[in-house]
DNA sequence: ACATCTACCTGGAGGC
DNA sequence: TGCCTCCAGGTAGATG
């Protein structure tokens, strides 16, 4: 599942590839993603230089000469480099056609995914207005999570997962940054301390800082195979390890609902 | 302003 | 083997 350390690690995949490349075309096979590709996407973008590549949350933003091509992975996206003339498998949604001869391909089998038009005069498009804070940014700390969790009543844990606030941690870096900071994912974000948010905050950074570590060595055909990049496999301390030990003191792994997602904890480590 | 719920989509797992 | 049901996930938009 493309958390930010996947889509970072495509940009920085991607990177090399693109940079400076123009485009030739854009072929889509299947318009309908969580919004329909813009049906004029090719004209709009067709021709020009790629300059920049950005992410902002889990958007990637594809910076052209005039305008931004915008991507989303959803939960099931991701991008490759290819020979532009490779067969296009069941569910290839969309090809940027390069002038290298290359292709960026966005395979997405669950169709969460987006691919979004921003034109010259709209460096932003209006998803982007409303997003929180970069958690791998100087900004983000103790103190920015001790700000953002006052009086609020709900877990700290749904807290870290809303884009408004905090972009990028989904739920399974929600879990495990929850984990390393010794904190239950149902606290009321409000009662955290000053001194466990900073402890909160480090362990994001340091747990995202980590998976893209991870990603960037384990990430070997980003380029040319064609089977799908495989998101690296982690070891996780608690996501989807319900009943498993506890790697660090052998409590069983705990499982339960909040807000129609999984939540996994160790009760030993982990405190209100 | 904040909190919670729903919809979108499909592959894979488990039950019968 | 095949059919059915359920689940996973991100997040905008609706609802409370």
């Amino acid at each position: 599942m493309p958390e930010l350390p996947e889509v970072e690690t495509t940009r920085r995949g991607l990177l090399p590839h693109t940079q400076h490349r123009a485009i030739v075309d854009i072929v889509v096979r299947q318009p309908r993603l969580r919004w329909p590709v813009p049906a004029n996407l090719a004209v709009l973008a067709g021709g020009q230089t790629l300059v920049g590549l950005e992410r902002r949350g889990k958007y990637l933003l594809f910076r052209l000469t005039r305008g931004t091509i915008i991507i989303h992975l959803g939960m099931s996206g991701s991008l490759r480099i290819l020979d532009s003339a490779a067969p296009a498998g069941i569910h290839d949604h969309v090809d940027i056609v390069l002038d290298s001869g290359q292709c960026i391909r966005l395979r997405d089998p669950r169709r969460f995914g987006a691919v979004l038009w921003a034109g010259p005069d709209e460096p932003d498009h209006p998803l982007l207005a409303s997003l929180g804070i970069e958690p791998l940014t100087p900004e983000f700390d103790g103190d920015c999570m001790y700000r953002l969790s006052r009086e609020r009543k709900n877990s700290i844990k749904a807290l870290l997962m809303d884009s408004h606030h905090i972009v990028g941690v989904g739920n399974i870096y929600a879990n495990e940054a929850l984990f390393h900071a010794g904190i239950h994912p149902t606290l009321a974000a409000g009662k955290l301390s000053r001194p466990r948010c900073h402890r909160l905050a480090l362990a994001i950074r340091d747990t995202l800082d980590k998976a893209i570590a991870a990603g960037g060595s384990s990430l070997r055909d980003f380029v040319g195979s064609d089977g799908m990049p495989g998101y690296f496999q982690q070891q996780y301390f608690v996501y989807a390890r319900a009943d498993l030990a506890c790697r660090v003191c052998g409590q069983p792994i705990r499982l339960l609902r909040q807000n129609q997602r999984a939540t996994f904890y160790c009760p030993q480590c982990q405190k209100k």
